[in-house]
DNA sequence: CGTGTTTGACCTGCGC
DNA sequence: GCGCAGGTCAAACACG
């Protein structure tokens, strides 16, 4: 696998948060596909809300105190098109599913005292397996929405335990749950003041 | 009681 | 065909 390797540069530690921060990663395709999983949400093209508003959001306080670098590991898209539309994994290979159909498949390393960090969606854990290159097990997750075929993989590097490798599969078919719910909170509080530094290190938002 | 997790059993693919 | 490793299932269990 190629890796894609990105860093916060931000004081914002909650690898959820990249989205105040994209020109950094901009020309990646990594983005493009973690949009789908971590709320890249500025990158897509029909997203209303300001930018602040999702930098802010979409984290726990146990993820934001402790998860502050990440990795992104993809297979060998060369460009956000051929990404997603003629997928190419492991080193160009073409990475089917049982049913011969093409599966998107992503990973990134976190480092994080946390397994699992919040990223939005709902998960439903279906197992749990010790791996012979990986002394930690492995944990297994399905997208818990209804209809949504997204899994999700989870273990320690083995290299540096201080990080958590997280693998993606699949595309959500529906919006992120957290997402809806902060859609259903602009819908619900028109008051709400977004206030932006120049920095993107800082953002907040309030009520009013 | 409903929901989510645990965990042993089972299935599948791959190399020999 | 056999054994191994990784992935999934599903009953039992825990918890709010």
């Amino acid at each position: 696998m190629e890796y894609c390797y990105y860093e916060n540069p931000t004081t914002d530690r909650n690898p959820n948060n990249y989205g105040g921060n994209m020109e950094v990663a901009a020309q990646s395709p990594c983005e493009y596909i973690l949009s789908d999983y971590l709320m890249f949400e500025d990158v897509a093209d029909d997203h209303h809300l300001p930018q602040e508003y999702w930098s802010h959001q979409s984290t726990t306080e146990e993820s934001s105190e402790k998860a502050n670098t990440t990795e992104f590991s993809t297979g060998a898209a060369t460009s956000p098109d051929s990404f997603n539309n003629n997928i190419e994994w492991e080193n160009g290979v073409t990475k089917l599913d049982n049913k011969g159909e093409v599966t998107q498949r992503i990973a990134f390393k976190t480092r994080s005292e946390l397994d699992i960090m919040d990223d939005g969606y709902k998960w439903r854990k279906y197992g749990k397996k010790s791996v012979k290159s990986n002394p930690n097990p492995r944990h297994y997750y399905k997208c818990a929405n209804g209809g949504c075929k997204v899994k999700k993989r989870v273990e320690r590097d083995t290299e540096d335990l201080s990080y958590v490798i997280t693998t993606y599969e699949g595309s959500h078919n529906h919006e992120s749950p957290s997402s809806a719910y902060y859609h259903s909170q602009m819908l619900v509080h028109p008051n709400y003041n977004f206030h932006s530094s120049t920095s993107a290190n800082s953002s907040s938002i309030t009520t009013s």
